[in-house]
DNA sequence: ACTACGGTTTCAGTAGATGAAATCACCCCC
DNA sequence: GGGGGTGATTTCATCTACTGAAACCGTAGT
């Protein structure tokens, strides 16, 4: 460990390395579906190694699993936790408050609403309510896009009083033929997660978006303040 | 290092040791909740010092998150895994196939149905499909039990031809008030699942209980071969 | 038979993890 | 307001447990 010559002290926190490797391999098999040893070693470029080394860890633990092709995906203890993770503590009142107005959106616009929150430097769409058409957009329960230069992100790092204005639009930003609106959810001034109405591009466009908004803004504040009181309910 | 002659509450399996204990942190944490630095160094019998560097790293890479409280809880970064877990993937397969079983026996049986995964010597309540009486089993999805001395996991270790008679019954082993009845659930001769019915000891007697078991014989048999076939859906 | 390509094993060197002890930050009680 | 108790945090000398290059093995392709 170097101390750089000026200013600033390292922020490098002094995190583990075999600890952050065998996160970062759970991550990454969980994220890619099933993948082989080779796949895996080099997406997060260690050798094969010490990569082995921790799947074989990780697959102990019963975190991974190994298919019969010796592709490693998600274990049981994997699963087990996930479930603890979407049907009890903070989470799973966040999903299960925000289900109603993530329905009234889709009623109100005909159109898939999302709900998202911020992880690091990305957003995290962590629920969903579709819409009944059938060309619509899905799939992205789970799935994390930046926080740069997309309107999720916008909203996440929103940081103004009337939060009910900050109506945020992109078209094609991540996705050529996706248009989508977001707003900040914020409770007590901050914000902790953001409402979203992804849809096709052609379909959603200006005049659905703007027609939009007016939902959206009312049933993030509405969330917003649902999710204020019951904070009684502790643990 | 030594290994604390003492006992130690959570049995786990040694694997590389820092990386070992980061994931035990995070499996303690997500299992027990809300938890401060103190009560998981205890669980896991880890000096405070230790705990919290690695507490802090978790916290870093967005795996937990510390309530106003000080108290450690499940991050953005578990949630999104999980939702990778349970929405993409194998489980994600099999907990679709198997919600339609699992109704299917509430309507047979009236009591709750429950689907059950083996995580080494544990058993893991995965899904679940409500009784529709107001005093019904509930709120077991992601809990585990042992193996040993239980109903699901005599199934889970069943390893013999004929499943569909291999239904086993249990009352009161681990809450007294609790009695199951359950049934492997094999895919090419493996078992990889349980059906499992669980109600209030006196009401799911033991003619309820022999009446449930044809309805669990037929639905496990039925959700193998559901899950045998789409074995063609690949990745 | 030869080559290429993943996965697996070995092993010596040292980066990096460890934990006892000291310190700090609160409460609560007297 | 001081004293004592609890729990979180920092420090640092010690030494282990992690690393990765290289060699090896098995299988598939030509």
């Amino acid at each position: 460990m170097k101390s750089p010559p000026t200013t600033s002290p390292p922020p490098t926190l002094h995190v583990s390395q075999s600890a952050g490797r065998a996160l970062n391999l759970l991550d990454a098999v969980i994220s890619e579906g099933p993948i082989a040893l080779g796949a895996v070693a080099e997406r997060l470029s260690m050798p094969a190694s010490t990569t082995l080394r921790h799947l074989r860890a990780l697959v102990a633990g019963g975190w991974l699993t190994q298919d019969d092709d010796g592709r490693y995906g998600p274990g049981p203890t994997s699963l087990r936790l996930a479930l603890r993770v979407t049907s009890d503590g903070a989470f799973a009142r966040l999903l299960a408050a925000a289900t109603p107005h993530l329905e009234a959106l889709v009623a109100a616009t005909q159109e898939s609403a999302y709900l998202a929150i911020r992880d690091g430097s990305e957003a995290v769409y962590v629920a969903i309510a579709e819409s009944p058409r059938a060309i619509r957009h899905a799939g992205w329960v789970g799935h994390s896009v930046p926080i740069e230069g997309t309107a999720v992100g916008e909203s996440l790092l929103f940081s103004g009083q009337d939060a009910v204005v900050a109506v945020a639009e992109n078209v094609g930003a991540l996705e050529p033929d996706v248009a989508g609106v977001t707003a900040p959810v914020a409770v007590g001034g901050a914000v902790v997660a953001a409402l979203c109405i992804l849809g096709p591009i052609d379909r959603f466009d200006r005049r659905a978006r703007a027609a939009a908004r007016d939902a959206l803004a009312a049933e993030s504040l509405a969330l917003g303040r649902a999710l204020g009181s019951p904070e009684l309910a502790v643990n």
